[in-house]
DNA sequence: TTTTGGGATACTGTATACAGTATTCAGTCC
DNA sequence: GGACTGAATACTGTATACAGTATCCCAAAA
């Protein structure tokens, strides 16, 4: 007999908590302006304040909110440098998974890869949420075949924190379907086996996306 | 009137007994086979189960702890494939900040770092834990010289994986002084403005941490 | 001896209660 | 009117209480 054990996870209310609050967020129902406090939150949702509690503080050791000097939770904001220190990070990580890659050279990988970023970018009628996730799937398929938990789970801290800035409400006002498009570019790096040419592309690839950003964070009104 | 502001943050038991956990960690004071209950440990420190709650939840979340399945929280465990993963996001982090110091360089930053190193080297009669600590303050000295937060903290993140995954209790079975000892050429390297070359000699560096690592490993008795 | 049933136990997650501190605001004095 | 004082308020952190579920253990049956 083969039975599959069972995922034994209980669902936490707090997890729920933290969902909510990170779709909020990406759907711009939490804005800067806003303050999270846990009574109020506790309330909406008709719980208590502990898995309030939980998420919150959670959120804020992610870097996601801070806390408002005057009790209570706020978005954490970023500056043009923190932006910067943002993509260069995001270039050590992903760089490393394309070095990896293209070192393994492995073509069924390769294949898997093109039809992921082809089913990600078939996008009708998109928004400019819909652009970040979708960049974001492509972006961390890549991760995925390298294989590295470790990797992974950088990415993920990095992403989220973008998502966390708003940074891609600065994208809104920049040219983001330039942004996708390229990403074919970059299984075809890889599939040369050079990892120095993979690594280049890549660095390009995040320097334009960077690029994108900075232009859009400065078109941004006050 | 020119006062200071005070550090306003309020302690919080939480981090007391976070750090607790993290020292008796390090200290092997809690080793793989002692199960962390909050009702417990609430009891021993006499305080309640709410900051520690959150404080094994925190430690949970950072990869350093696992549920057990009868309840209760155990030490995560590692095998020979993730330590290749550990020390590969490693290369990624501090090799991108090598990229950076030797782009930058900077002779009084360098200068600044060979004093750093023979400072943190200069132990008297050191245990297996004290040559970890030097070598953890060295390497973040560079990184944070290398002044990118972002990278800073997945440094932290990665090395206070190995701490609890106990990496170094495995150094313990090889011969750790000749881990130390090589990292004013690191820095020489940076002086040298050569991108390349800088991040290569701290490859070979971290190469040599993970074959120490692996052989400690092996010799491991189970 | 091995299996099965059921109750005791252990432990977590959630709710609520309590205490302490920072912030706000109204009232008072100049 | 503006500055100061003290009380009310708002909010957090910690403690305690409660409920539900998985685990363990032992007695009884096959």
């Amino acid at each position: 007999m083969a039975l599959r054990t069972i995922s034994t996870k209980r669902p936490r209310l707090a997890d729920e908590v933290y969902d909510q609050l990170v779709t909020a967020i990406m759907d711009r129902d939490i804005g800067p302006d806003d303050r999270l406090v846990q009574e109020k939150l506790a309330a909406e949702m008709e719980i208590s304040r502990t898995p309030v509690r939980e998420a919150l503080l959670r959120l804020e050791k992610e870097g996601v909110l801070r806390v408002a000097n005057s009790g209570g939770f706020r978005l954490a904001k970023i500056n043009e440098d923190e932006t910067r220190e943002l993509y260069q990070a995001r270039a050590a990580i992903e760089g490393q998974a394309f070095r990896i890659l293209a070192a393994r050279n492995d073509k069924d990988e390769q294949e898997e890869l093109r039809k992921a970023i082809i089913d990600a970018e078939s996008l009708s009628n998109p928004t400019t949420r819909d652009y970040f996730v979708a960049n974001r799937r492509i972006h961390r398929a890549f991760m995925e075949a390298a294989g590295n938990r470790f990797l992974l789970e950088m990415f993920d801290m990095i992403w989220g924190r973008a998502m966390a800035f708003h940074l891609f409400a600065a994208i809104e006002n920049a040219n983001i379907a330039s942004s996708l498009g390229n990403h074919i570019a970059l299984v075809d790096a890889i599939a040369t086996g050079d990892r120095t040419h993979a690594l280049e592309q890549l660095t390009d690839h995040i320097q334009d996306g960077f690029n994108l950003h900075i232009d859009g964070i400065r078109k941004t009104p006050e």
